[in-house]
DNA sequence: CTCCTTTTTAAACAATTGTTTAAAATAAGT
DNA sequence: ACTTATTTTAAACAATTGTTTAAAAAGGAG
């Protein structure tokens, strides 16, 4: 019964790059299966069906997506030093799974399902105690006043856009890979040193 | 043979609506004949394939898209106040078409065709003088000097990604329409601001 | 080996897909 | 009115879809 992979696992993994790669209705339950090297009722016999499949996956996605954010909440830093750190983290992950941000996105309005939250991720979030972090940064003045909902907003928008605007940015610019790469190693600066400035305006006026 | 509206174009416009909700395999040939009332010979007929709807739908879409940058980049006004109005525009027209985003990227991966450009968008913006005003504004130093693809990236990360991120923030922060539409509000004076202050960080010191 | 459970397969299912064909309806030209 | 071209339809096409059924293969326990 032990095989070195187990054939649901297998299934899991192959079911994640071709969804993340084509999109739930952009590819095929025999596609998922001949990429593992099986039947395709085995894939329903051990999920039911595509739609039970890809939720998993989704959902999966989603948690590694909030797994990496709690892994820099919880270190012991100052809050600048997090800033940096998170955004470091963030282009690193983003780098090695470029297909995760627009895959979320494009999967929760597919399905829409609304059901999401079923993992808590603001409970884990929060268990980080990065809320009240901020919440008395903002109230000693070190850092700005802003909703942590904004300043989630600004985090993601200018981590997660640029890795997933490839496409559309070097058919503008009409830049190769390596173009566009040497860009994003120069964006990860220029998005850390503007998110520090703007949130934390006193204590980084090196200019 | 005079029509309120030729058939032609009652496809389209229903095409794109379809498209924008549910992508190119999220939906079928028969769903977009149905909601013009025809018969799905009939969308053969003036286009040759669903694909081929397809790809004209997304060029004028990011046609669209173009277009808003370019009218703003037009304007005779200085640079920063362009890029207030430019900020300000892109909220404005993307809250109208808050799908947009997401059918743009989300069509580029699959289609990959890469024969973007057709439309010639960077010409369409070079024409618009912005690059020169840009590059003389950073050699006289009110501009801070950031390769315009950096400049694109900020600016794109920081409107379109608010937008079509919605669902995923309305999910994690369990907030409803209104209370997003409230963070929306917030985070576009947020942008202009960080934004302004870091483009343009020696006139604009007003803190 | 034998019995039973788990895993895997081949085949078939009905439904839906994009597209085409051939004929009908409508409009235009003269 | 007659002819011709354009627009629209109904029907059929072959291919593909997600899913199920029933049987075979493999594995474990005694």
């Amino acid at each position: 019964m032990k095989k070195d992979v187990s054939t649901e696992q297998k299934i899991k993994d192959a079911a994640r790059k071709v969804f993340m790669t084509k999109g739930f209705s952009g590819c095929t339950t025999r596609e998922i299966a001949k990429s593992v090297g099986i039947n395709v009722a085995l894939l329903n016999y051990y999920f039911r069906s595509k739609g039970k499949l890809f939720e998993l996956i989704l959902e999966a996605a989603l948690s590694d997506f909030v797994d990496s954010m709690v892994e820099v909440f919880k270190q012991d830093l100052p809050l600048e030093s997090k800033t940096r750190m998170l955004i470091d983290k963030e282009f690193e992950f983003l780098r090695k799974h470029p297909e995760l941000p627009l895959f979320i996105h494009a999967g929760l309005n597919q399905e829409s399902d609304a059901e999401l939250d079923q993992s808590n991720f603001l409970g884990r979030l929060h268990k980080t105690g990065i809320f009240e972090e901020c919440e008395k940064a903002q109230e000693e003045g070190s850092m700005r006043k802003v909703n942590m909902i904004n300043v989630t907003l600004l985090f993601m928008s200018n981590c997660h856009f640029p890795i997933m605007s490839k496409k559309l940015i070097c058919g503008i610019y009409q830049i190769d890979d390596k173009e566009h790469d040497a860009r994003l190693t120069e964006h990860q600066e220029i998005v850390k040193e503007m998110l520090i400035n703007y949130l934390f305006p006193n204590t980084n006026k090196h200019a």
